[in-house]
DNA sequence: CTAGAATGCTTGCGATGTCAACTATATTAG
DNA sequence: CTAATATAGTTGACATCGCAAGCATTCTAG
């Protein structure tokens, strides 16, 4: 049998370089981004991600949907977040008189000033463990390059395959 | 108060943006590729990982505890991983003679199929999902820069403080 | 108005992964 | 040799998150 495939496939070293590195990073940042949110605020990097996404919102509300879809949390996945935030006093909810269905999440004065202060330490931290790794050009074609790749289903391509 | 702070400081937003982009990014594509691997080959992306970082191992084996380190994973996390390699005959352990502490994981002649069958579509999901977004040179420079990120811990900048 | 489909949200369950604690072996100091 | 410490690995308790299923409300056809 085929005892090279993984280095006779056009390209299949390269590649999966890239992504295993990438793939590396990402938990090797969030860990430690993670980690120090957590020591010094009580946050996860979701719940600061969800925050932030509250605090540059409209009126800082967002329907709870709205929010999975930004940050590419399932509904449920937020659902059991926003119960922790709304226990903390950073979250509340808000019926939507225009349709019933929907609950906005809904940053609280004290939300918004978790928000802040956790931002203090957070963006440094973000500075010393990623940004200060790039010159501001690099860092430009970084966030460009990322922005090029797909955020959520095609979804055509992958269902009614079984090869 | 100030309501100003995560938009003073200096470069915070542009920070964030490639920084979310990442995140963003990893989650769409750990979610799609683990989805196919998983249909097609009953694999999850770590698992993928880990059979393929034995593949390329000399002997094709390893100690359990440099898997866990090569792949980011805590030591119980890949006991637990590999539980599962080797209830499906892909992995198995190996004494080491002469150390009776470790344990060697050891791609199995299944396991070495399976990791080829699986190589094969999941080089081609990665290159549609990630490489097929960058020329040549963009590809290497991403990895480049990806490369430049932190693996572990620095440890000592993030202990003490309690600010 | 009513039936059926779509949408927003929540809940039960299972999978994955971490941390702390523990066992066993190895290494080092006295 | 012995005690103290470090290392490899496993296990139990727990947190997070996705999927499938379910409920309520809204929209769309007839």
């Amino acid at each position: 049998m085929s005892s090279q495939v993984l280095s006779t496939q056009a390209s299949s070293r390269a590649d999966q370089a890239a992504w295993l590195r990438f793939l590396r990073a990402h938990s090797a940042l969030t860990r430690q981004l993670s980690a120090r949110l957590e020591s010094r605020h009580g946050l996860t990097l979701s719940d600061y991600d969800v925050l932030i996404q509250l605090y540059h919102a409209p009126e800082r509300r967002m329907r709870r949907i709205d929010i999975a879809r930004l940050v590419l949390l399932s509904p449920s996945g937020i659902t059991r977040l926003l119960d922790g935030l709304e226990r903390a006093g950073w979250v509340e909810k808000v019926r939507c008189d225009s349709d019933a269905r929907v609950v906005y999440a809904a940053l609280t004065a004290a939300g918004t000033q978790k928000c802040e202060e956790a931002s203090e330490t957070h963006l440094g931290d973000l500075e010393e463990l990623f940004s200060s790794r790039f010159t501001p050009d690099e860092h430009e074609a970084l966030a460009e390059m990322l922005g090029r790749l797909p955020l959520a289903e095609t979804s055509e391509a992958c269902k009614g395959e079984d090869a």
